[in-house]
DNA sequence: CCCATTTGACCACC
DNA sequence: GGTGGTCAAATGGG
């Protein structure tokens, strides 16, 4: 087997550099799209994120997708069919990137990749779901966890499908998938903890690449805290809020996040129905659901900052990353 | 009324 | 059988 892939890898090797080639060129491409607004996207998010981003994320995407089929080229999985466009990609790692480093300055966190051998075919396993709780426990995808003392924010709007105390964890685990989980079968979820109180830590693990095309923009993106009572407090660039009566158990809190995102292609709209709802309002595209959770998932949103700190692509990857990132305070942490 | 969250039920995995 | 992950009906807010 080892001597099988190392054979498919120099035989894709031309191709695997294309895809490498590519990716350099488009990655600077947006890095000249992100300089040309740097100011704007740093530092004036308030102002709803500008235009360019739309190219940018064009820009992001074909990168995304660039990069995917390199690793899946290496992965070997090219014979499978399962090569993907860059339109596929997008958001890939949802822990793409502390989009900013606002948001994130004042966590330290430690980002470890679990279990990297993954499929990254979708689990077919579930075909006839129509029991509740008929699922295919995710053990074959990848995960990838992040400590942080507060919430972190991102760039996806997740929404919340469950909830659970966890043994011998004395705070419940939440459950959040990504809102375009139907209308575009987006299949990147998290699971956020609180692991300590005192400092707060929480953990976020992630499973699963965000294929989904709509971002939040930074003007959207939001922190919250932490925990339930204590201190969240939500920042929206702009102006700082400090209140929340919510949180019951350290969740939900109402979509303070007013703005709008531009709807998307009215066209898959229904898809997302959510089972027996057509929860295809442009809501689910607005916000994220929770502040309570944060992490940064994709960068891509309009902050590009500095990170796209998780490979999480694939195995590959990870496996190439040896060195901790050090960014401004945080440092992310990759582990085999 | 629409939509997100809550929460108990259900089921796969260990 | 216990635990954890997901589903989906119920609930409540806007």
């Amino acid at each position: 087997m080892e001597l099988s892939w190392l054979e498919s890898v120099l035989s894709n090797r031309e191709r695997v550099m294309e895809e490498l080639i590519q990716g350099r060129e488009l990655a600077g491409q947006l890095y000249r799209v992100f300089d040309d607004h740097k100011s704007t996207l740093v530092s004036g998010f308030a102002g709803g994120g500008g235009g360019d981003v739309g190219s940018a994320e064009g820009l992001v995407t074909k990168i995304l997708g660039s990069f995917a089929n390199t690793l899946l080229i290496l992965n070997g999985k090219e014979a499978d069919g399962e090569i993907v466009s860059g339109d596929q990609i997008q958001g890939n790692s949802s822990g793409g990137g502390s989009a900013d480093s606002s948001s994130w300055d004042a966590n330290h966190a430690i980002i470890k990749s679990e279990d990297f051998h993954e499929e990254i075919s979708c689990k077919s396993a579930s075909t006839f779901k129509d029991r509740r709780g008929s699922y295919k426990r995710r053990k074959t995808s990848h995960s990838w966890t992040r400590d942080t003392p507060t919430l972190i924010e991102d760039s996806h709007a997740w929404r919340k499908y469950g909830q659970k105390v966890i043994h011998n964890a004395k705070h419940p685990r939440n459950y959040f998938r990504c809102t375009h989980k139907f209308d575009q079968s987006c299949q990147a979820t998290k699971h956020v903890q609180q692991i300590l109180d005192d400092p707060p830590v929480f953990r976020t693990t992630y499973y699963g690449n965000h294929t989904c095309r709509d971002y939040l923009k930074a003007s959207e993106l939001v922190l919250d805290c932490t925990s339930p009572r204590e201190s969240s407090s939500y920042i929206r660039f702009g102006d700082i809020k400090q209140d929340h009566p919510f949180f019951s158990s350290f969740t939900s809190v109402k979509k303070e996040v007013v703005i709008k995102e531009e709807k998307p292609q009215p066209s898959d709209d229904h898809m997302m129905a959510s089972h027996h709802r057509n929860h295809s309002s442009s809501c689910d595209y607005i916000v994220s659901p929770n502040p309570m959770v944060f992490e940064s998932s994709c960068p891509m949103s309009g902050l590009s900052s500095t990170i796209d700190p998780y490979g999480h692509q694939g195995d590959v990857m990870s496996s190439l990353i040896v060195e901790p990132y050090y960014f401004d305070d945080e440092v992310l942490q990759y582990e085999f």
